[in-house]
DNA sequence: CTTTTATATCGTAATATTGCAATATATAAA
DNA sequence: TTTATATATTGCAATATTACGATATAAAAG
């Protein structure tokens, strides 16, 4: 039904999947990397850097800020971007985690 | 228009945001941690482990299949799952070359 | 061969996501 | 105040995802 059975799972595994869902998008993906690249609060020119329409990318932004994995702040009458630390070590975190816990063999 | 402009971005985003969208959905992290837990190749119970019909379910492993996350072995008239480890290793890496990059300060 | 068991595929309904034009809002500059 | 610049919101069309009943396939058991 396109609808998620959210209420059948666990709280920690919705929010990893939500957590996930929001990074899982290539356009999503190059906000984060620029984002990284740039290694600084950066204001307004990730329009300019993304080949889509300033709408899709305010409604990428708001989507990687409600997962809580950028943080924007008015600066004048721009916006400055930057990556949210704890949300990429608690994700590395997990994974390395996984494969630490991971058997070599398989079947 | 619902689809997405993969045309635009580099395939090193493309594959991780489709790698990332093949976990980003709770009953797959489900599925995922069940093979977790259970450390070793299991056969055919992960339909009663979760609250899912069977389509469902078959549908949600052929997905983490195509992306490479888990794999399959015909046993008989069943079939064991288990996890690829490098893929776990490799996202754990992408997060936490990330994490280790990104400054403490913020915006 | 027939039945049982395990899994896959098809078809379809409900819902979600992606992208953008048009437009709104808000601040700064003139 | 008027204009320019930056970002957000609305509305909508195209497409994707999720879930499952019905059915198909395939191997083992009887």
């Amino acid at each position: 039904m396109g609808i998620t059975k959210s209420a059948s799972f666990t709280t920690e595994q919705n929010e990893m999947a939500n957590l996930l869902k929001a990074m899982a998008n290539p356009a999503r993906v190059a906000i984060i990397q620029y984002l990284l690249k740039v290694d600084t609060c950066i204001c307004g020119d990730i329009v300019n850097e993304l080949p889509l329409a300033q709408p899709t990318i305010s409604q990428h932004l708001k989507e990687l800020k409600n997962a809580n994995i950028i943080q924007g702040t008015i600066e004048g009458k721009s916006i400055c971007y930057c990556l949210n630390k704890e949300v990429f070590e608690s994700i590395g975190r997990y994974f390395m985690g996984m494969y630490i816990k991971l058997d070599a063999k398989c079947c």
